[in-house]
DNA sequence: TATGAATGAGTCTTCATTCAT
DNA sequence: TATGAATGAAGACTCATTCAT
């Protein structure tokens, strides 16, 4: 086995075990179980837990960057705010279906390179909307004076209430949280 | 010493554990260390951990609530963003002033209980916010469609900015975050 | 209310908890609890805990002593074997109606003062027996050669049984029980 | 060390701990202390504490159980009563011998599962018993009616007299012990 | 007598991590 | 690479006992 797939192997397990038993249950001794390997090896691939929990913090957040990377290609079909809403909705998706790695990615880690590789994979997510907004600024579909920051903040209202709702209410109501994050959208950008 | 002195004295001390070791450095014996008492002293004003962790939560967003009912007072001057603005900037220097306790915010508490007077904290905070919109359009200052959403909406994209922001970013530019969010609120109602 | 009254009133509570929480349930603050007095109270009638179950165990093997000695008064009525078998009821039903307390009988109680407490009133309790036996057979009802010895085994036989049973077939049958306690006494002295 | 190795020598652990320091001495601390591992590794052959416990009951019984069969393999000599009186000494002395771990028979152990198997332990005993018993009155060496009851209650009255006399009469007289067992059966199985 | 807040030693249990094989 | 038994530090929680009021 390519030693690639072993560790993707262990992260998938990790998410498995978050699923089943909650972040608090993430257990070195879980996911070796199962991944069906022993607990040392864990340790070949990760050298600590707080680094196997940064890299599935890494993971995670690369897979959605992936998603909107792909979203956005729609950008150049001319309808703007259809493939904003696209991405919305791509991005609410995602976070629903891995809403277990979700409770993670609120976590402490210590460790202080976990901390800059999240750091740096968010910045990468926001680097990516904001040159969305500036496609859409230049097109003429609205006007941002600060693309950078509005990114940012348009990246964490919508993860920030994606988490809440995510972690404190259960029953998800997956279309009005789609349609209150569209909206918020379209109006802080100005779309009449 | 009143009995709820002491539970105070507690809470005080678990915060200042949570801003000298972190949220996961939050043990009962330190707890009971910082408040200079014997650690069954901390089990007789709270039956568990995760119920002193959620006496934190329901604490800190009960303060929170307080400081924004109080700046929401000027709304009877009749400035209606002047208002939001000073809203914002006090629920900023409300988080940045707490913002070891905002950690723990973001944490999971499996206590069923806790997570429910979380999420009752969180709704009474976020009626206020409703109510003040509801004033605005009333006022004619502008137009809100839903405006239980909008609050919501905006509630957690101010929230989420602020713990992303500190959990992750060490030097917070406080007057950065201040304007990003009033921008915000500002685009978000369409104030022209 | 006298001193001995209260006393009494904590030995019921204790006795009281044990029914509902069991031996391990056992603690000075629920024993307070039920007597509706505070923690300290108890201490100002029993030194410690252990002298507490010791006590306990002491007014116990005082009440069984008792209903024996009343029941062994139709020893008079000439009718040995009957009076031997009601005996053997009254015992059954004493324990079977103390049965939580039967429970700490057989616990240690590391204090040596009240493991002699406890040995003493077995030996009165077992005189009893013996002197019924010397009478039974000075009546010529039956024959023992070393009445002391067959009145402790007697007793054992009886208790063992009954504690064996109570503490490990929470379906007791009663009649089984008894009849078979009868039986044993009978055989063991060789009723024809 | 083979797997069951280790499991045995904390067994034993176990019982050394109770003989040095009483039921309420039993700590894994200390069973960890002198088998000479960590106390972690306990936990690795037994789920908690209520399951050592059990499994110290349960290879008690098990030895009892493996002594009396081996005494009564003398049946076949045809010397009924010999075997049983022999089969006393075996009983008193095995019991002498696990004496400390005799008090942890009648301990409480929550754990149902513990009790089940205690209680089943405990059934094979007797039917080995009774099995006497019926071989006995084919013999013609005696006559009973219900073997099975008997059986139960000359257990018991053995156990019964050997827990309390171990417990709570430190110098035990070992002869008279057996003796007076041995009388017992002989009596309650009417030897001439 | 009575109280009950405070104590703190003592227990069980978990789990990240190591290392000999 | 892989194993998994062993480790032991760490932490939550209990409860008999004390003592100032």
């Amino acid at each position: 086995m390519a030693r690639g797939d072993r560790r993707e192997e262990l992260l998938d397990a990790a998410e498995g075990v978050i699923e089943e038993e909650g972040v608090a249950g993430l257990t070195i001794d879980r996911v070796a179980a199962r991944a069906g390997v022993a607990k040392g090896t864990v340790y070949l691939y990760f050298a600590s837990k707080e680094q196997l929990v940064g890299a599935l913090k890494g993971r995670c957040l690369e897979q959605m960057t992936g998603m909107v990377v792909a979203a956005l290609a729609d950008l150049e079909s001319g309808d703007w705010w259809g493939t904003a809403d696209a991405v919305v909705e791509a991005v609410v998706d995602f976070d629903l279906s891995h809403r277990w790695v979700i409770a993670v990615m609120a976590t402490e880690s210590g460790d202080e390179e976990s901390k800059a590789v999240y750091g740096e994979a968010t910045q990468q997510m926001i680097g990516l909307l904001e040159a969305a907004l500036r496609q859409g600024a230049v097109e003429g579909v609205f006007e941002v004076d600060d693309p950078e920051t509005t990114a940012r903040l348009l990246y964490f209202a919508l993860e920030g209430t994606l988490h809440h709702t995510i972690l404190y209410e259960p029953e998800v109501d997956r279309e009005r949280l789609v349609t209150a994050a569209q909206t918020l959208i379209h109006r802080a950008l100005g779309d009449a």
